[in-house]
Formats: C-alpha cells, sequence, structure tokens
DNA sequence: TAGTGGTCTAGACCACGGT
DNA sequence: CCGTGGTCTAGACCACTAG
C-alpha cells in the first residue's frame, strides 16, 4: 500500500487521492467495469471527509477515468484510452504508459522573427526501425524564453523544461481541428502508400497568466487514433 | 431581476444558478473579460452558501464560459465560442443562437437491421439558397425506440424526440476523428470545387443506463471551423 | 490589510438501486 | 431496508492579489 496521504504536502488531498487512484487503475489493481471502493469507505481509508474523496472522483470523472453511478457505485471506464493525444501535456509519458520507448527527432531549429522555430518528429522505437506518429512544429516566443533555443529538444522535453527553468506553466490549450492532404514531409516520416488525409491540430498554449508560451501545430499519423469523449448537459 | 433560486424545485441551487449566470453572459449583462460577482457575495445574494455557488462556477469554467483567478476573481472568458459543434447536443439552437435559421433536409430514411438509418443534412437558410454545413449518419435501435421511423427528422429533433416520447437522454459520447476524402455527396451539398480533405467525427452515444441510443457519423464542411480549448493539470 | 478564490471538515438530508 | 452517490450547510484556514 503506497496509499497515505501527506497532509503537510502542500499537495491538495483530492489530488493525491486521485493520483493514487489513477495508478491503482494504471497498474490493473482496478481494471475496466470494475467498482471503485466507496466514497465513504474511501474517506474512512485515506482519513479525510467524504466531500474531499467525492473531489477526487469528479476530477477522475471529468477526465473519464472513472463513471459514477447514483445508487451503485463508481466504475472504472476506461483503462488508458482517452489520455486523448492532444492532451499534449505529455507525449513522452503516454508513450511510457503504453510501455514503449519515446523517441523525438528534431527536423528544423532556427530562429524566426524573435521565435524559436522547433519542428520535431515523435513516435516510437520498433524493433530495428523509429515509428513516427506525430510532426509538431512549435513556435516559442524567446522574449519570454531567452537562451531556450540552446536546449536539445531531442533529449529534453520543451514543457519541463518551460517550467522548471522558465518558471512557466503551460496550462489552457486552444486549438482548431483541420484536415490536411500529407506533403512530402509526411508521406517520408509516416512511410504512407496511399496518401490518406490526415488530422491536423493547431493550437495556441498559454501559461497561467494568459501569456502565449507557444504557437504549436501537429499533424498525426494515420496509425494514431483520435478519441475522445463527452457528455451532453440535459 | 430574473434572479432567484426555487429550493423547491428539484433542480439543485447550484445548476439554477448556473443557468442564470450563464442566461446573463448570453444576454450581454456580463460580457467577455468582465469580472463576476465574488463567490461570497454570490451566496449572499442568492441564500446560498459559498460552496454551493464554487460548484456553479466550477460547472461555468468546465464549460469554459469562465475562468477564475486565484486571489483576483471569476471572469468572463468567452462569449460564444466553445459551443463547439460536436456538442451535437444542439446543432439546431446553436445555429439559432448565431442568429441565423437552420435546414435539416433528410436524404436518407430507411430501416435497416433492427435500426433506423437515417442520413441528414444539416446547414442555414440564406437569402435565396442552403449552405450546408454537416452531414449526419445516424443508426438509431428500434429496439429501444419503436415507432421511431414515424417521425420526420427534417422538422423535429432527433435528441428532443428521444427525450420526450421515449424518456432516453442521450448523456455520453465517446467518439472518434478522422480525416476522410469527400464522396459525391459531399461535394454537391457542400459545393466545392476543390476538394480539400474533410473531417469526420464518428461516435456511440449513450443515454444514462449506458444504452446505445445512436451510432452517429458527421461529416463537417470546411467552412465550419472546429475549435475547443483545454487545460493542463500541472 | 482586506478581499478573493482554493481546500477541508463535520454533519445533514435526499434519491436511487438492490436485497 | 441499507448502502450508494448527489446536494447542501456552516464554518474554518490558507494562498494569492492588490491597494
Amino acid at each position: 500500500m503506497s496509499g497515505r496521504l501527506n497532509k503537510n504536502s502542500g499537495i491538495p488531498l483530492y489530488i493525491q487521492l486521485k493520483d493514487i487512484i489513477t495508478e491503482r487503475i494504471k497498474d490493473g489493481t482496478y481494471s475496466t467495469g470494475e467498482i471503485l471502493p466507496s466514497e465513504t469507505q474511501l474517506s474512512l481509508t485515506y482519513q479525510i471527509t467524504r466531500q474531499t474523496a467525492r473531489r477526487a472522483i469528479s476530477e477522475l470523472v471529468k477526465g473519464g477515468l472513472i463513471r459514477t453511478e447514483h445508487g451503485k457505485g463508481s466504475f472504472v471506464s476506461i483503462n488508458e484510452l482517452n489520455y486523448s493525444i492532444w492532451n499534449f501535456n505529455g507525449f513522452t509519458d503516454y508513450i511510457l504508459a503504453l510501455g514503449k520507448i519515446p523517441v523525438t527527432r528534431v527536423l528544423e531549429h532556427e530562429i524566426d522573427n524573435d521565435m524559436l522555430k522547433l519542428v520535431r518528429a515523435r513516435g516510437v522505437k520498433e524493433v530495428n526501425a523509429v515509428k513516427y506518429l506525430t510532426i509538431d512544429t512549435s513556435y516559442i516566443p524567446l522574449e519570454l524564453f531567452p537562451g531556450i533555443e540552446n536546449y536539445d529538444f531531442s533529449q529534453n522535453s520543451l514543457y519541463s523544461t518551460m517550467r522548471r527553468v522558465y518558471h512557466r506553466h503551460p496550462r489552457r490549450i486552444e486549438m482548431s481541428v483541420h484536415a490536411v492532404n500529407p506533403g512530402q514531409i509526411e508521406r517520408d516520416l509516416f512511410m504512407l502508400e496511399h496518401i490518406p488525409p490526415l488530422l491536423q491540430v493547431s493550437g495556441e498554449v498559454f501559461s497561467e497568466k494568459s501569456r502565449l508560451v507557444e504557437r504549436v501545430s501537429v499533424i498525426y499519423s494515420p496509425k494514431l487514433e483520435f478519441k475522445m469523449m463527452t457528455t451532453i448537459n440535459p
């Protein structure tokens, strides 16, 4: 049981509990369709109020990982689906969670009009090749991130660098989705024979204080499923 | 001031408050960027606890309508963007909210394997033509909706019919997004000269009790912007 | 310092599902 | 009937923002 909450860590209890449950779902302790401990049970186990346990569950529902049924309980609804790709948050983490090895190749790295232009192909390592899954084109304002052009982003995560070195935390993304025909780069990297249309997501990423930290455009390989879930308000 | 909560209506107070605030935003009482009354103020005004007011605000944040800033307040973040199209919920309402007249044309209407197959083109009325924006292909299980094949869905909303006549409430949608090349129907209806790839969203719609109420696939005209917003958890 | 949102507690009553 | 999740209250302390 790694399951004990630290009341003085500064991390909200509901976040800690949420993380513990997420972990349990990822490692299979709770698997799809299974019922979770009741809210009352959770509050007793972790020595918190039911409201706080509810808050953790509510976060998980929001993320689509679990579902609640009135009078019955909470159930695991999805295993690792729905960690949607365009949760730009963590491509690396996402691939690692699938038990595979992430690969990043920097295709372009130059300064363009006070912005760092960064083009990266990202994928997973296969037996004797690399399968590329996305091509990301990013523009990062040098004004906010002076010196960021000196990092090697085939090794470092862009967002961790923003957080750890510059103390800027990407928070909100506004994006739009388009369908596009593949260009030469996409054909080469995705190794397409026929040329199906591809999905492209273009977005602007903002920090807490609504400063633009990245303008980004991602093209997805047809090998990536693009799934999501939503609910309807009555 | 239509602003009074009914404590015995059966409708949760936080939903009532959420609706009131939504109304105020839509009608311009609070406009983009403006600050909302504080949580304490709301709780006093509406005679509820701060927690309940918070819950209403939390719902609005989830929907992207407002944004909170610690130590400062809550602000209107978006006016009517983000009532995203693939909120299948209300194409009709969406178009009406834009001040335009929605049009639905039924292209196919037949029974296929215990399912009602319904193909509809949807759009807006222009001066002397109709601009089609989506083509929806739906399969509805007759077992759950006996007799639904007798409704005219160029006039009636599919979801309202499900709700009002059959007491089934669409709640959850699982969907995937693809890029496709247009077929003849799309070229004709969207009146495309060049043939750009199109976005297609395929999904399954479930009721409260996780019964499948519709399998649907929507193809979007390139004239529709496909926008969304999301947040990153630290 | 005063006001704001963020977290948490302790307790209550309700509506729903299954026994 | 009991156990479940859903809503709500009353009050507390904290962290952040601004004058």
